[in-house]
DNA sequence: ACGGTGTTTACTGTCGGCTGTCGACTGCAT
DNA sequence: ATGCAGTCGACAGCCGACAGTAAACACCGT
């Protein structure tokens, strides 16, 4: 006992497993479930959170819940409701500073990319800029953001900066969140090609200065947007 | 028992408190110390950490410092060590991350403060400026530090967006922690008088691509001092 | 000496239970 | 009805104990 994934704990597991397999920490796999359960919107903002009532629901005890709700607690994602926890409310002025962040992250990392970025990954993004704009045209919603999300997380990526790269990866989820809730998708701008075609550019010429001000338009340009509605 | 902080736990308490006070939770108040510990160096970087040293030291159970724990591995005080926990450990390139994390913050932070500033944060900052001065001349180390945590923090503070305070609050501390660790001091510099001024010069004239460039450069030029030693 | 195999030790992960606190409910007196 | 005290259920904070594990140690045949 405890040492099987949540939800195998009863049913037992196949024995064909050809490699050993150390399960995570019990508290790890909570904290896991529990992040994206409030993220994919299962539990809905403001929604109390009960530490017991997820234990048994995983026939586990109650510290390794804990233990991934002070975490949760740490980021943001749950808070502290005066005896008790609830899901994280978000607001509009949340979203806004969340887009502030985005500027002074992303644009600082095109800046710094502009000098450290490799060859291949230049490629890279080429090809996403041609891949998005056919989604564009093809219209593939689904497509359009997923190539978004591969382009800027390359750019933080190319500036090897774990710092920043950890910020991104915090609020990337985020953002996606808040589209998930307050507004059916911010993709309906067709400015995004052009705007990434100019970063792309101004790091291949690795123009510092030009790459960050790209960077820095083309975000404030997609939060004016969603601030329209 | 289990209701008094850390501490007083043994030896009692007055009862002239004319008013009721909670007292914070174990694992908040260990989280405290914990962290208190690491950053003012009394807990070597590398050394390893056991819970139940520390649960023992203080009287209390081992949950409340495994959950303080929990934490500051998420905020990377402490680090995994394959069984157990160690102190973070600095290296030179986190420095230089560390300092790139300014650079996008604090750049950021003065490009939006020139649009949101008040008055008496002008007056304060203008006020700093020459307390840093004075510091300067008569050459008041510890004055200098103080000063320039402080106007580095107004300016963020006048942004108004809780990522970016919460952001600067979390590295701030490393910042001295490194200091602490490796270097002497790194306000050597003369410069950072004028560099301050000219700041708060681009901040009166709400002029925010300019205070952003201010802000940059002061910042790098802090970066490229420490890294000359 | 030395690789390899028990064995101890010192720790972390997890558990179940106890206690204090809060909010809701109940019943009584006004 | 209304205000108040008492009661109760639900939940978080904390604890002591147990189980599992990794590294250090001791032992052994070679």
């Amino acid at each position: 006992m405890g040492y099987f994934p949540i939800g195998l704990r009863k049913e037992g597991f196949s024995l064909t497993e050809d490699t050993i397999v150390r399960a995570k920490s019990l508290a790890q796999q909570a904290y896991h479930l529990i992040r994206e359960a409030i993220l994919s919107g299962r539990l809905q903002p403001g929604e109390r959170f009960i530490e017991s009532r997820w234990a048994m629901e995983w026939n586990i005890s109650r510290s390794p819940v804990r233990e991934a709700v002070r975490v949760l607690v740490a980021e943001g994602l749950l808070q502290e409701n005066g005896n008790g926890y609830e899901v994280f409310r978000p607001s509009l002025q949340d979203f806004h500073d969340l887009y502030e962040m985005r500027l002074a992250i992303e644009a600082m990392a095109a800046r710094l990319a502009a000098e450290r970025i490799k060859e291949p990954t230049l490629v890279k993004l080429q090809e996403n800029v041609e891949q998005t704009q056919r989604a564009v045209t093809t219209g593939d919603g689904p497509g359009i953001i997923s190539y978004n999300t591969e382009f800027h997380l390359l750019i933080v990526e190319s500036t090897n900066n774990s710092r920043l790269i950890h910020s991104f990866q915090s609020y990337t989820p985020l953002i996606d969140y808040y589209c998930l809730l307050v507004l059916t998708l911010n993709q309906q701008q067709t400015d995004i090609v052009a705007e990434h075609q100019a970063v792309v550019d101004a790091l291949r010429a690795k123009q510092a200065t030009d790459a960050y001000e790209r960077m820095f338009l083309h975000i404030r340009h997609d939060l004016t947007v969603i601030e329209r509605m």
